[in-house]
DNA sequence: CGGCATCCGTACGGATACTG
DNA sequence: CAGTATCCGTACGGATGCCG
């Protein structure tokens, strides 16, 4: 891709909130529990192996962490080293624009777990009420 | 629920990544482009009804839409007022509990609209060498 | 160790029709 | 207007087996 090509793609204005528009696909892409996790553990934990992020986020099958991270290399926001020592040793670390996202999920996650007792009771009253 | 039993739930430690833990399922339902859409939409708008969020969230299934906004109020995040006119009006909005959520999604969602040029460039970059 | 390929059940979500 | 109910295809994701 020309930086001319790139300029032109500069100049989109994006909007999620349209079926069609591309930022929709990525907003969905990244909507995606495993992603949250994934990013999260990397922010708050460095660079890390396969076999630690998959220790680190009980109960993701490997299938879901490779799906996931192979995304998360293509979008630009995960880099994948690989030293070919034996058996081969794989490193996933946050890309300066991975970096950039995963502080956002991050908050989403500490939210979720700072609120969940909120949620719980707001749950509890629903189901009373109805 | 009683305040005492609310004081017992406050000391949990919640961990999003222990498969079991309550915390993993919220972020689950919370990483949904829908709730994301719907969050983001209330916190840019303010109050909506029920029309004004389908219009909004172009290519949302009614089914996708009244699903999401139930799961919404059940946790305590938006509340849903309905006025008895003929025919009926129902008005969504943010609680405090969602509008202390709204503003981290809604930041996802601007990340995603702002940084798309970066990932579509390292996707063909991606693409290129595979 | 860090994958990939395949099979396969389930549940997510769209389309359609009907209601207070 | 704002839903609910039902049907139904697809694709998400788990389980298993094999490989460099």
């Amino acid at each position: 891709m020309t930086a001319a090509q790139r300029r032109e793609l500069e100049k989109i204005q994006f909007d999620a909130y349209l079926a069609e528009c591309k930022s929709r696909e990525l907003l969905e892409t990244l909507s995606s529990k495993w992603v949250a996790l994934v990013l999260s553990a990397l922010r708050e934990k460095g660079a890390l192996r396969y076999s630690e992020i998959a220790r680190t986020i009980a109960g993701a099958s490997q299938k879901m962490l490779t799906q996931t991270l192979r995304a998360l290399e293509r979008d630009g926001l995960v880099s994948r080293e690989v030293e070919p020592t034996v058996p081969v040793s794989v490193t996933y670390e946050l890309t300066p624009l991975g970096d950039s996202l995963s502080g956002l999920v991050l908050s989403v996650k500490a939210w979720a777990e700072a609120n969940m007792v909120d949620v719980m009771v707001a749950r509890a009253e629903y189901d009373d009420r109805t």
